[in-house]
DNA sequence: TGCGTAAATTCGCCTAAGCGTATATATGTC
DNA sequence: GACATATATACGCTTAGGCGAATTTACGCA
């Protein structure tokens, strides 16, 4: 299915943007509008880095009203592996460690009615990020 | 010491060329003229990404005569832990393991009385690579 | 059904970086 | 000391890909 190369996956990771929006979604899921505030991007940036994460299979979308939910996808292979091992090394770096404190504070701000900024009722568990560097996904 | 940040070893490791230097390194320890052979590069550009991947304490160099010996710098800090992910990752692409085992023969070529072209009689030692992408490393 | 907002896509520009070629430096040999 | 070889470096070209700005598409709401 996938067996696409490490070349691959680290050409993907391997870029300074995109490796800020991996490390902050390895704090939790997040909407699109979550991470353009929390890196303070533009929108088409944000967008077009998580599609390429997205082909890469990097990261799961998950559509949610007009917004759109953003994850982490969790493997179990050596592209898990890898994936893994970065997100680890990225949670020894200062400046990382700061930005992913923020995606989790934004991301605890849903779940309690309060979508990016529109009002949504749907029952959207938000929660299950990871801090420090830990496992646990099911 | 080093202290480089995650992204600075990801965008020095996510070249192609470099990742299959890497590879080869992981084997066994080489000349750049094994490297050259090995990957079918002109030697100026094993140098260029040599020197990259020295810079950015992927690989360490030792002088022998006139060859220089490089191999891969075994670290234990989420550095090295990183590298490590990569090389293991690799360890499951076919080319890579390929190549990997061309490289390990190559290596074997000397340690013999018989180095890169000319023949020196100083004791280097060349084993020690690791194959089948496995760990067990001190 | 028209408006407002979220996200994706397109376009053109621009810079980083890899490559080939040529050359420089170091080291060993006769 | 001249020469041969191993490796490193310099230079110019070329291309991949990231970015800003504008536009399109999708969705919800009144």
């Amino acid at each position: 299915m996938s067996a696409l190369p490490p070349a691959e996956l680290l050409l993907t990771l391997a870029e300074p943007t995109r490796l800020r929006i991996v490390n902050c979604l390895a704090a939790a899921p997040l909407f699109v509008s979550d991470l353009q505030g929390v890196l303070d991007l533009p929108q088409p940036t944000v967008s077009r880095h998580l599609t390429v994460l997205k082909k890469a299979r990097v990261v799961r979308d998950t559509p949610i009203a007009q917004f759109v939910l953003y994850r982490i996808r969790q493997e179990s292979g050596p592209h898990g592996r890898l994936l893994q091992a970065v997100i680890e090394a990225m949670g020894h770096d200062e400046a990382m460690r700061l930005e992913r404190h923020r995606a989790l504070d934004r991301s605890r701000a849903h779940g309690r009615g309060r979508l990016p900024s529109t009002r949504v009722g749907t029952g959207s568990q938000t929660g299950g990020g990871d801090l420090s560097g830990g496992e646990a996904n099911s």
